[in-house]
RNA sequence: GUGGGUGUAGCUCAAUUGGUUAGAGCACCUGGUUGUGGUCCAGGAGGCUGUGGGUUCAAGUCCCAUCACUCACCCCA
């Protein structure tokens, strides 16, 4: 019987590296609330077309990743593979819109997909992001940038990181664009990979993402979107960029970011990490001013962008937090137990962390266990103390120590303000 | 789904051309006289060398298979 582990993909948090998620989680917190949006949290697992018609049937992820079951009453069940669908789906099942104009949201949690691993890549991941509805305004384009901006400071990580930008267009530019691309590639279609003459058909704008070279020169004077932009596409743009230069983000202009699911519109961004591998997207998104109404909703502009966090953890590199606690319990005697239980429980009332030893072993040992706990003080109660109410304070830092009443131990330890 | 790399103690790694009982550092445990941590010293525990087969007098070492991990392709965060 072979041992039991985590599945391909997935990975335990150990403490000594769930100090760091909590780091990111906290600016998470910190610096989304600083811009006025609040957390919303959505279940694990939705109905399967829920993802199906926003991210796109064609999409990798929807046709090959995700981890879908049938449930007892023959609906089909899947873990969620992004966030966005469900934050949207939320939005129009409590009608959020017709409480505020502007809804601003930011979520973070665990994410699913059915990927063949690597640095940076895992089938249970997770990501934060942040979403915004209500506006179509250059200026809600740049605040989401900034949001990400300030995360990425806040993280040490903006020295690293590059941000690129487009505009795919109004779904209406997007449309006569696709056509242009398609007369454009038409002629030497037969030229092109197998991948690529099926996204011909299903999502041309993927072709310009290739990698291969005789695929890049082929696409050389190709059209670009901004051929097609409409006058309001043009200047949204142009917005953007003027927005972020005021702000001091700087910024690249990448014509082929193009981002692989559908319901992206006009402005796409993404954030890359020289700290990463080859998976060196650190965070992306872009506008959907169609989603909410494709989901069934009002039409509703929104925009957003979600981040993955074990990327960022990576990108931020080792920072170890040595955890302390202020008190370390050494109780010498079985008979002193329910006093050691019950001064250290009224310490941690009065606020201090307090660990108190449970293996009875010797004072050496104890003392030891107290020391790597990274405790400023031990306190030590033996048979000499019981005898007197007593306890032994001793100060681990200096390695000074005083005996102290019982009853006197909590003011005493106050006014030491550990 | 496709390729490459790697599997020896909890962790990081050793182990001559195949050759006795597979080692070290860190971590862990116990001591170094009565009840005192860190440093130091001594001792201890911990491995079916990923698994299964094969070659050989002899396999951690060579061969095959398998699994796992990892990196990359694809795609994405």
């Amino acid at each position: 019987m072979n041992q039991i582990r985590t599945l391909k993909g997935t990975h335990d948090i150990l403490p000594s590296d769930s100090q760091k998620w909590q780091r990111l989680e906290q600016i998470v917190h910190k610096v989304s609330q600083r811009f006025g949006y609040e957390e919303i949290r959505t279940p694990i697992f939705e109905e399967t077309r829920l993802f199906s018609r926003s991210v796109g049937e064609d999409t990798d992820i929807v046709s090959k990743e995700m981890y879908s079951w049938e449930d007892k009453n023959g609906t089909s069940i899947t873990l969620r593979p992004e966030l966005t669908a469900s934050v949207v789906r939320s939005y129009i099942q409590h009608n959020l819109g017709g409480q505020a104009p502007v809804q601003r949201l930011y979520y973070m949690g665990p994410l699913f997909r059915r990927e063949r691993p690597q640095k940076g890549r895992q089938r249970q991941f997770h990501q934060f992001g942040v979403e915004a509805f209500g506006s179509e305004n250059p200026e809600q384009d740049a605040e989401i940038i900034a949001i990400a901006w300030h995360i990425l400071s806040e993280c040490g990580l903006s020295e690293n990181a590059t941000l690129r930008l487009n505009s795919i267009g109004s779904p209406l530019c997007r449309t006569a664009y696709r056509e242009a691309l398609k007369d454009f590639i038409r002629p030497n279609l037969a030229q092109f990979s197998e991948t690529s003459q099926t996204r011909f058909e299903t999502n041309p704008l993927r072709i310009l993402d290739t990698k291969a070279e005789h695929e890049q020169k082929l696409l050389e004077g190709a059209p670009i979107v901004s051929d097609c932009f409409t006058e309001e596409d043009k200047v949204h743009f142009e917005s953007v960029q003027r927005f972020l230069n005021a702000m001091n983000i700087p910024f690249l202009i990448d014509e082929k970011l193009v981002r692989g699911l559908d319901y992206y519109s006009r402005t796409v961004f993404e954030f890359t990490s020289t700290k990463l591998g080859a998976q060196d997207a650190l965070l992306g998104g872009g506008r959907y001013d169609k989603l909410v109404e494709t989901l069934g909703g009002k039409p509703t502009p929104g925009i957003g962008f979600a981040s993955g966090m074990e990327r960022f953890l990576i990108a931020m590199g080792d920072q170890t937090i040595e955890s302390k606690m202020d008190i370390y319990f050494v109780c010498l005697d079985e008979a002193g137990l329910s006093t050691a239980l019950s001064l250290s429980n009224e310490l941690r009332h009065a606020g201090f962390s307090v660990i108190s030893d449970p293996l009875r072993r010797s004072l050496k040992a104890q003392m030891r266990e107290a020391n790597k706990s990274r405790a400023r003080y031990a306190i030590i109660l033996g048979e000499t103390e019981m005898e007197t109410d007593s306890v032994v304070l001793k100060n681990l830092e200096k390695g000074e120590q005083e005996t102290v009443s019982q009853k006197n131990i909590k003011e005493k330890l106050k006014n030491l303000t550990i």
